[in-house]
DNA sequence: AACTATTTATAAGA
DNA sequence: TTCTTATAAATAGTT
C-alpha cells in the first residue's frame, strides 16, 4: 500500500526504518483502538523501537495490570512465576525453618514430646539442664552484681549518717533515745533519695545477698537512731 | 477499507461483531509481524475478545518476559511491584518472627542471655523448670511402658523356662547341676530370640526399673540353669 | 510533515 | 467459516 510494494524484510536504510516505523506503528495503534471499539475487545499492545523507546497502548476500562493477569488465567501460564519462584523458595523455606523452630521451642516447654524417642528426650533433657545451669548462673551474676552496687551504696550512706549523727551528739548536743533495724526484702526496699534528720531520723542500713540453697532471695537490713534535740 | 465504511463505534450485530474481530485481528497481527521484520522492533500484543478468547503475538527473539521487563525498566514503572509487596511483607514478618524465635532458642539454650532484666530471667528460669520437669515426665513414663514391656516379656519367657526345665527333669531325668544369676545395663542387653536348651542353658531373667534418684539406668538382671542330659 | 499513487485491509455479500 | 470483490484505509516513495 504505498506508491510500490515492498518486501517485507528489515529497512536497510536507517532514516527509512525510523520513518516507516514511525507510520507503521500509528497505525497498528490506531488499528488496535479500531478493534477496541468496534469489537468490544481488550488490547495490550507494547511497542519496542531499534533505539529502545517505548510506545505502548492499552485498551481504555482496563489496564496493563489487568490485562496481564487475565493473559495468564487464560492461557494458564504464570509470567510472576520466574520473579516469584526464588521468593517463593525463601517463603516456604522460612516457613519450615519457623515451624521447626516452634516445635522445638515447644519441645523445650515440654510439650510435642510425642515425636521424641528415648534418645531425643535424653539429650533433650541433658541440654535443658545444662542451659538452665547457664540461666541460674546468669542470674546469680546479675544478682551478685546488683548486690554488690546496692551494698557499697548503703556503706556509703551509713558511713554519712553515723557522721552526722556523731556530729549531731557532739556540736548541738543532740541525744539519742533508741536504736532500731530491721529486716526487709530486697524487692520492697526503695533506697533513700536522701537522709532527713530534721523530723525523724534517717533510713540507714545495709545489705546482704542470702545465697543460701537457690533462693532468689536477697534481704535488706535497716537500722535508724531516735534522737532529740538538747 | 471494504464495502462500505463504517463508523468506529461498538459493532451492535454479535455475528458481525464477531466476523470483524477476527479479521481484524488477524490483520493486526500480520501489521505486527510485519513492523517487527520491517523495522527491527520487539512488540508484543495480547488481545482478549469479547467472549474472553485469548490472542497472543510476541516477535520473536524475545518473549513475554523480556517485552515485560524492558517496558518496566523504560516506563519506570513496576509491574510487578503490587504483587511482590505482599510478599515482601510476609516475608520480612516471617524473618523476624524467625529472628524472635531463634532468640526464644538462644536464650533457653543459656546464650543472648545479656538482653533480660532480673524478672525475665526469673521467668525464664521458672519456666524451663517447669518445662524439664515435664520432660522428665515424659522419659519416665517411657521408660515405664518401656519396662513394663520388657518385664511381660521376661516374666513369659522364664516361665516357659521354668516349665521346660521342669518338663526335661520330670521326663528325661536332666539333672541340674547349677544356677546362675547376674546383672547386666539395660542398653547392653539385648533379649534373647529364642531359648536354646540343647549346648547350654538359655538365657533368662527380669526387667526392674531403676528409678532411685534421677538415674536414667535401668538394669536388667538374667538367671540360667546349668542342666546335663542324664 | 504533506502529498498521492499504489498496495493492503476489510465490509458486505455469497 | 471462507471466498469474493468493491471500496476504504494505510502507506512507500516523493516533495
Amino acid at each position: 500500500m504505498g506508491r510500490g510494494k515492498i518486501e517485507i524484510k528489515k529497512i536497510e536504510n536507517s532514516t527509512n526504518r525510523q520513518v516507516t516505523y514511525s507510520k507503521r506503528r500509528a497505525g497498528l495503534i490506531k488499528k488496535a483502538e479500531e478493534l477496541t471499539v468496534l469489537c468490544d475487545a481488550q488490547i495490550n499492545l507494547i511497542l519496542i523501537s531499534g533505539s529502545r523507546k517505548v510506545h505502548h497502548y492499552c485498551s481504555p476500562s482496563t489496564d496493563i495490570h489487568t490485562v496481564m493477569d487475565r493473559y495468564q488465567q487464560l492461557t494458564d501460564s504464570d509470567l510472576w512465576q520466574p520473579q516469584y519462584e526464588g521468593m517463593q523458595k525463601t517463603l516456604n523455606h522460612l516457613k519450615e525453618t519457623n515451624n521447626n523452630l516452634r516445635k522445638q521451642i515447644r519441645q523445650r516447654m515440654g510439650e510435642d514430646l510425642e515425636d521424641l524417642n528415648m534418645n531425643e528426650l535424653l539429650a533433650l533433657e541433658r541440654e535443658m539442664d545444662e542451659s538452665i545451669t547457664v540461666v541460674r548462673d546468669k542470674k546469680y551474676h546479675v544478682l551478685t552484681t546488683r548486690t554488690d552496687t546496692a551494698k557499697k551504696k548503703w556503706k556509703n550512706g551509713q558511713q554519712r549518717y553515723n557522721s552526722l549523727v556523731q556530729d549531731l551528739v557532739k556540736l548541738e548536743g543532740v541525744e539519742i533515745l533508741d536504736y532500731a533495724c530491721a529486716s526487709i526484702e530486697a524487692s520492697d526496699y526503695k533506697p533513700p533519695i536522701a537522709m532527713s534528720i530534721a523530723s525523724r531520723p534517717a533510713d540507714v542500713g545495709y545489705a546482704f545477698h542470702h545465697s543460701a540453697g537457690q533462693s532468689n532471695v536477697h534481704d535488706v537490713g535497716y537500722g535508724f537512731h531516735e534522737l532529740r534535740l538538747a
